[in-house]
DNA sequence: CTAGACCTTGTCGCCGGTGTCAAGGCAACG
DNA sequence: CGTTGCCTTGACACCGGCGACAAGGTCTAG
């Protein structure tokens, strides 16, 4: 399978294919002429790249879980590295939720303060004017 | 007062308020030799974007509140612009916030899913070898 | 032989808020 | 007059995951 081939059945680019390559998380064989060339399993290695990235995690917290996918194992989470690199996203995650309720309560405080406000203003014209 | 001493007052670079000032959100006077000139209030609105910034914002969604404190207003929440950023970005903070939210139980079940497995090896494990 | 559809490497651009350095002008003090 | 310390504009660097383009090699069909 050339990049091209493998770019349109992951549903992605030939350019990013080569971004991954150059980070180390997919290895073609090189053909004859230079071309790289893929086996079915990369498909399975994209895939993961891709679902994890959509996660939010950067390609360097994927390389563990490609590797593990190479070990042979059925899922690429279950190594010991994985398993590391979950824990820290998930805290992560829960730090992030943390700040993100913190500033969601502010926003909102704001807004309702702001709100308020303006009803006084409108208030006190109407006594004035009315 | 010149940028450096507004800089300091405000905790923050000289660099920093050129920028703001190339996206026309602060607005100092020139002297004669061409340096930058601030007044006292501009130290309020600097403290208005950082605030902003803090929370999230961007400086184009800061523009409003900027606008808003210079129009008199003693916070720069209460003019209809500003209340009306308030309103998106709280509502982009919830959408993200159940996007996060998502993202959480799915990782949660990865990582669960993943320690099972690990376990259920072990356990083959230790039965094959006695 | 040629057109066209692949492939190769290399490089620049983006986004946003800043750090940082360069080269030079101005002010104040000794 | 020189040093110090402020100011000026301008421009490059960063981060991360690509998009996009250039200049060229390769393979195949007509």
């Amino acid at each position: 399978m050339l990049i091209g081939e493998l770019a349109q059945r992951a549903g992605t680019s030939t350019r990013t294919l080569r971004y991954y390559e150059t980070h180390g998380l997919v290895r073609p064989r090189r053909s004859a002429n230079g071309y790289r060339v893929y086996d079915e399993a990369e498909l399975r290695v994209v895939h993961e790249i891709r679902a994890l990235l959509a996660v939010g995690f950067g390609l360097d917290d994927i390389r563990p879980f490609v590797a593990c996918l190479r070990a042979g194992h059925a899922s690429g989470d279950v190594c010991p590295d994985s398993v590391a690199v979950l824990r820290r996203k998930l805290a992560e995650v829960d730090a992030y939720l943390d700040r993100l309720g913190t500033v969601r309560r502010q926003l909102h405080d704001q807004l309702a303060q702001a709100i308020i406000q303006r009803e006084e203003a409108c208030l006190r014209t109407r006594q004035r004017d009315g």
